[in-house]
RNA sequence: GCGAGCGUAGCUCAGCGGCAGAGCACGCCCUUCACACGGGCGGGGUCACAGGUUCAAUCCCUGUCGCUCGCACCA
């Protein structure tokens, strides 16, 4: 090569450096339109659509959206490049208590009102809160899509949707008002989850349980006889029931106390009345089977106003409700000398209280859990107020056989489990919040008859009495953030409007999301959808593992062990950080995230960078060639029997290659792909294929014309394979190459764009696979002699070589210059079959292919050292004859164990043992000399 | 308590009936003209433990231990 040539500068850069082309190439695709489905398929073509769990406005990226958004949009890259109509649709969610927690945080250290408080929203009012919620909003609600976009992800922009825009509350209110119509929504009266801090009402989910270290108080209630007065036993003492609890202060609300109607202890008292301590109230004892005989005394206190166990009881044995414990946290008027003081508060003047009255017998440590508020982490008071609820089972019977028929299937398949027991178990879901950033809850009370209205717009005149509609007055509360995401496959394609994108795109095709919100969000999407689309909302649900530090502890803030996508990303590029994602995304649990890893497959982009910038070299080397007119792929098929052994393998291991990366794709096994990708990339093409291809070079221009076409069409399609998973760099690198074409009739030329390979049978040919396997062990057996003498790279040495078969001497001859400049030898000489190895010659036997290496060892190496490394071969090989001995000498192995396997493991202790017995001898030849 | 998952090389993980694999880390040799984000060679494992099924078990079954995670909680 002459020096000009070498010098010459090709378009690549010197390494792989991402933040030089990333963002330049995003750009490219989302101007170019690259990003965008049609509305309808053309002819022939299959829609694929997946739609974004759409990331609260209050987030910033993390490795969890990092990892969900990695794999969608290889999915989506993939199918779109095999040609579907694809969809992949962006969208916010409007995150109602995290958002409204922010915004009034942000408002608080805004100033004081006119008392020295704060500002909370209270001081500004509804409306203005509301207002700068969404001025919130805008300023900072569109942090995460640019983040989106640095990881490459390609969603169609221009579909983006958010739960509270005017199409999306539209759909809120059309299907509030039909399900309340259908009798699925109702208003009532229940027990709920209460956050003090929040001040609104929870769903059951949102109520996290925590380990908390408690009390156990013991409290004892007095049994009074018909006349007021303390009962006595026969011995004089006072007839009692002690009673332990974890929570005294909720003795204010108690209306009952229950045994179990079995419990021999207490079946003299059943219908008696006993004294609420502090309070004196009288309350009956009950017999109620929930009761467990043999936790604590066997007596429970019930306190239906402030647990669902009691409230359950209550019901059935039609006990009073008595609100003691607030929504403001403190205790109502109900609790008499308590009322107005703070939870905490009235539980140590309890306490108090009942030590010097004599009624508190002990107390003992007691570990419990306790509910707290998943927002805020204040604990959670059940209290008893007049919410609103989907009354679920109706909805949920039709989603559990969605699952159980098949039409949705789970992967990991285990979690169908999980969703079956949650959905058969399901409860009324409370849908109401006391807030004001949300879906205002469409009803509307009538200040004159006191109906309510539910409607899709404010009614202009009460539908019962005909009162004026400024009379009305709309229900103050929003609906759960979660109601409006439930609808989110349909309603972000235009629901309730009958729209060309819904048709094509309902039901989606695949539902990518976090194990984490199966209940929240992919239960209620499968209800929903199947309610008003009549069809399932997507089916496929793919669940992936959580990703945790490298100790595998969840990432948060408190523990300090976050690690950002974007500083990953600004640090060494997208792409590595998408193929460490994938690579990982196993189907275990947990994605255990290392920087390490991250590393290594930068350096991987870098191995690939090279690869391209060594074709290009050749390339113009060959002079830069024109493409074949029928194009590399055709020519190659045309000319695959008269190519080069390597050229064959390198495109026969190609197709394999394929193929595995479509399995993986089809079937959620990503890291599968990946990996293929990574060892063809690495070990196949890099390790020996580009080693080959300079030797080609080399020899003539004939080799040379079918070593590029074979490297261009073999690294044209790994990019194209690869690109699903890194965009940027196959992006970049493929620009750079020369022959590639427009997929799209403007003229638009992107790898994005281009067709995804398909396998190709003609180009599997297995005799080439064999013979280059040959070559390699040829290779490899000179190297590791090499290796373990530490014998120097530029050091070569003549090999010579006994063929034991005519298709040996047949294979050295074809390919002996290969194996001579791989391995570093000088001269490959043939010695007859059957000559005696010299005293200094240390032999090397083969057997694929049947070839004896003989290497006189003067000069390289001392004898003893040899001696060493052949020794532990022979020990290596002992321990694997004396395994097939074993096998073969058991005789239930030879008669049982089908008669192919046990033919292969006699010829394998044939060859084995003769190897052994060849390497002694050398063993011996050497220690003598 | 019920259910699920996981225990494989120092670390992170693949494999899931027929000789234990990768990446990183480690040791040795190499600044060879794609790449030191590199090349070559190597060391390293009773596949948690105990039984069982099988000609054959890391893999299937049962149990034990350890670690996670759901669900339900006994107040």
């Amino acid at each position: 090569m002459s020096k000009e040539q070498q010098f010459k500068p090709h378009p690549l850069g010197r390494s792989f450096e991402p933040e030089t082309f990333e963002s330049g190439i995003y750009r490219f695709w989302e101007e170019n339109g690259c990003f965008d489905a049609k509305d309808a398929c053309i002819p022939g073509q299959d829609p694929f659509c997946i739609v974004i769990p759409p990331p609260n406005i209050t987030g910033v990226l993390h490795m969890g959206h990092a990892l969900t958004n990695t794999i969608q949009d290889i999915l989506v890259r993939w199918r779109r490049m095999k040609g579907d109509n694809t969809l992949w649709l962006p969208g916010t969610d409007h995150a109602g208590i995290a958002t409204q927690i922010q915004v009034e945080k942000a408002l608080a250290q805004e100033g004081k009102n006119s008392s020295g408080q704060p500002l909370s929203r209270h001081d500004i009012g509804r409306e203005a809160f509301v207002e700068r919620t969404w001025k919130w909003k805008d300023e900072h609600g569109g942090k995460i899509k640019e983040q989106l976009r640095r990881m490459g992800s390609s969603l169609d922009w221009k579909r983006e949707r958010f739960t509270m825009d005017d199409g999306l509350s539209a759909a809120v209110r059309e299907v509030f008002v039909r399900l309340y119509d259908e009798g699925l929504i109702y208003r009532g009266e229940r027990i709920i989850n209460w956050c003090t801090r929040c001040q609104t009402a929870l769903s059951d989910l949102e109520v996290v349980p925590r380990d908390r270290k408690g009390n156990f108080w013991h409290i004892v209630y007095k049994v009074v006889g018909d006349d007021g007065k303390t009962l006595r036993r026969p011995d004089g003492t006072e007839e009692q029931i002690v009673i332990a609890t974890t929570r005294p202060e909720t003795l204010l609300g108690d209306t009952a106390v229950a045994v179990h109607p079995d419990d021999g202890r207490y079946t003299h008292l059943h219908g008696k009345q006993l004294q609420l301590p502090l309070l004196g109230r009288l309350i009956p004892l009950i017999a109620d089977a929930y009761v467990d005989k043999e936790f604590g005394s066997g007596a429970l206190k019930v306190t239906p106003a402030h647990d669902f166990n009691d409230y359950e009881i209550g019901k059935r044995h039609g006990l009073p409700i008595v609100s003691a414990m607030g929504k403001d946290g403190r205790i109502t008027s109900a609790g008499g000398p308590y009322s107005g003081l703070r939870f905490t508060v009235a539980r140590e003047r309890v306490l108090q209280d009942l030590k010097e009255g004599g009624l508190l017998v002990r107390s003992e440590d007691h570990q419990h859990k306790v509910g707290v508020c998943q927002r805020c982490e204040s604990v959670v008071e059940p209290v008893v107020s007049k919410q609103w609820f989907v009354k679920i089972q109706p909805l949920a019977g039709p989603a559990i056989k969605a699952v159980q028929d098949g039409r949705i299937v789970f992967t990991p398949q285990s979690w169908e489990k999980v969703y079956f027991e949650w959905m058969t178990n399901i409860r009324d879901w409370c849908i109401s919040r006391q807030l004001w950033w949300g879906h205002q809850i469409p009803a509307w009370y009538c200040g004159r008859c006191q109906d309510v209205a539910v409607a899709r717009t404010a009614p202009g005149k009460c539908p019962k009495c005909g009162a004026p509609g400024a009379e009305m007055r709309q229900d103050e509360d929003v609906l759960d953030t979660w109601f409006s995401s439930g609808l989110w496959p349909f309603s972000t394609l235009g629901w309730p409007g009958k729209t060309q994108a819904l048709k094509t795109f309902y039901p989606t095709s695949i539902m990518e999301t976090g194990f984490d919100i199966i209940f929240f969000w992919v239960a209620r999407m499968i209800m929903m959808g199947i309610h008003f689309m009549g069809e399932v909302p997507f089916k496929k649900v793919y669940l992936h593992a959580m990703v945790r530090d490298e100790k595998g502890e969840k990432m948060s803030k408190s523990r300090g062990n976050v690690i950002d996508p974007l500083v990953v990303i600004d640090k060494h590029g997208a792409d590595p950080l998408r193929f460490t994602l994938s690579a990982m995304s196993g189907q275990g649990r947990d994605v255990k995230l290392s920087l390490e890893r991250v590393e290594g497959y930068r350096a991987f982009c870098n191995k690939l960078w090279n690869a391209v910038k060594f074709f290009h070299l050749q390339y113009e080397a060959a002079g830069s060639p024109d493409e074949p007119r029928e194009g590399a792929g055709t020519w190659l098929q045309h000319h695959r029997v008269e190519l080069l052994e390597p050229d064959k393998w390198i495109l026969s291991r190609l197709q394999t290659l394929v193929a595995r990366v479509e399995k993986g794709l089809a079937g959620f096994e990503l890291n599968d792909s990946a990996q293929a990708l990574y060892e063809f990339t690495w070990h196949e093409l890099c390790d020996w294929y580009i080693e080959f291809s300079k030797l080609q070079i080399k020899d003539g221009v004939e080799e040379r014309k079918e070593t590029v076409i074979t490297l261009h069409h073999v690294i044209e399609t790994l990019l194209r394979l690869l690109h699903p998973f890194m965009p940027f760099v196959t992006e970049e690198l493929w620009q750079s190459l020369p022959w590639k074409k427009s997929a799209r009739p403007g003229g638009l030329v992107t790898l994005m764009l281009q067709p995804f390979p398909s396998s190709n049978g003609k180009l599997i040919q297995q005799d080439a696979e064999k013979t280059v396997c040959a070559i390699r062990t040829v290779v490899d057996a000179v190297r590791n002699f090499r290796g373990e003498n530490s014998i120097a790279p530029k050091n070569s040495f003549p090999v010579k070589y006994v063929c034991k078969s005519s298709a040996a001497s047949v294979f050295v001859r074809a390919y002996g210059h290969m194996i001579r400049d791989l391995a570093g030898i000088s001269e490959l000489v043939q010695v007859e079959d059957g000559s005696a190895a010299a005293s200094g010659d240390s032999v090397v036997p083969l057997t694929q292919p049947p070839v004896e290496l003989r290497i006189s060892i003067k000069g390289l190496v001392n004898a003893e050292e040899e001696t060493k490394r052949i020794c532990k071969e022979i020990e290596r090989i002992q321990s694997d004859l004396k395994h097939v001995r074993g096998k073969l000498a058991k005789e239930s192995f030879v008669a049982k164990a089908p008669a192919e396997l046990v033919q292969k493991e006699r010829q394998r202790e044939q060859e084995l043992a003769q190897k052994i017995s060849e390497l002694e001898q050398s063993a011996r030849r050497l220690g003598k000399g």
